[in-house]
DNA sequence: TTTT
DNA sequence: TTTT
């Protein structure tokens, strides 16, 4: 029986989207955002940031790249996965990231003067399971994506 | 300003909730949990099954240890967390859990026959933010929770 | 700018769905949703179940019409959506209903032996806003659909 | 068994929040929400707004009283609930709304500046069920508080 | 009108 | 390591 895995996020980017072509063609964009909450400890505003590593697909890596930038403020709705990876000295290491379907971006009108205002989606051709695509570290330079 | 950090699960737990107690009394409690997706590759069903380390603290980690067990199907809202530790060999390692803000038992009756039937929530005096407490492997034993 | 408008629920079906066409060959599908929730009042149990007008579009409807029925307990995702109506005495009134964008079977095996498992989610080329195409009471003979 | 019954919603304030002081000292806040949709309609741009019955009780009431007014952007945690009244004619009429059980202010700083950043929850103690109060037109002047 |  |  199917199950649900949903992440819901509404934060800042903390860099401009990275946009990398595989081959074929497919398009991925990824970016860190950054959710803040705020508490008290002991009478003090205390703030504590998670990061979060966000990836897109195809159409909606094109469109991420276009209209969004570091600080923007944005809505993200997707899934979580666990991929692992080998790093430069050959170390199986495991990172777990969004996996973008649909965002909005939120703020300021001024922010997004020449973007759509819609909710963009996953475009459904594209609602595949992106396993084959093994992108990250172990394919290129041993870098993580964000 | 706030950000949301949410995440909403429906799976199967893989194993019996393992329960610990740190210094101070404080019960966290762990396990993985499975959420399953299937879908079509070249007319066949596939299944893609990921798995989430659960985190609980303190009187939910309590219910959860009393009531979930190995098998169950259960609904699960909480919030990301990434945070890092050393493994035996002193390298600095990534894990992201979710830790749980409530649950739910899904399924038969009789897979809860002497347990309760509402949503479980964390108990409010019990809402802080939970990083003071370091669990894991880098204090004990050098195994990960998961 | 966007905003967001979504629903989340887990319940039983109170009755089948019940299926329309419109003119122009579009399937609408709709049933209630029960979602109980149990808690202590002065020491005694007590449920209180909440009923939702759940209406689904074209492929989505077709897909739930064949596989969904009274009694069995799903996930389901939409938005909200407020719509008026006239009764059969010309009463203005209101109805608050959930479209569902997608939805997931849950529970037992067996009670959805000849299904798919995976989520079902509203085909692509689907997704318009669906205010165009009047349902319910006033069209046809006074009736809610629910 | 118990379902889940939530709703997220990301949108502005249509007025002020409206107080009221039920028998007992409960508080009790309420205010439409607007969630704007943007979608292409024969290659035009249009928006559809959908407005929800916001309702917030006790220490949730009194925390939105103070910060939240007319046009904010907020972010809204709830549950669906929908209640009958009778209307001055005394008519039997429906309402749903949306009981919140958390909110995130969003958007410029300067809309807060004096302000709680965090997300603001209902209190411990004060999550009960709601049913025992009966607020709304009947009791008091025929007027929906929306 | 569901389910436990 | 779950479940269907």
């Amino acid at each position: 029986m199917s199950g649900i895995n949903k992440v819901i996020l509404v934060g800042h980017l903390g860099k401009d989207p990275e946009v990398r072509h595989l081959d074929g063609g497919v398009t991925v964009a990824s970016f860190p955002l950054a959710t803040s909450e705020t508490y008290n400890k002991d009478g003090k505003r205390v703030e504590q940031t998670e990061w979060h590593n966000i990836v897109l697909w195809r159409g909606l890596a094109e469109v991420a790249s276009k209209y969004l930038q570091k600080g923007k403020l944005v809505y993200i709705e997707g899934k979580l996965r666990t991929r692992s990876f080998e790093d430069k000295e050959k170390v199986k290491k495991y990172v777990t990231e969004i996996v973008a379907e649909n965002f909005t971006m939120l703020g300021r009108k001024s922010d997004f003067e020449q973007s759509p205002t819609a909710t963009i989606h996953q475009a459904p051709a594209e609602r595949k399971i992106e396993d084959e695509f093994t992108i990250g570290p172990s394919d290129e330079n041993g870098d993580l994506p964000f």
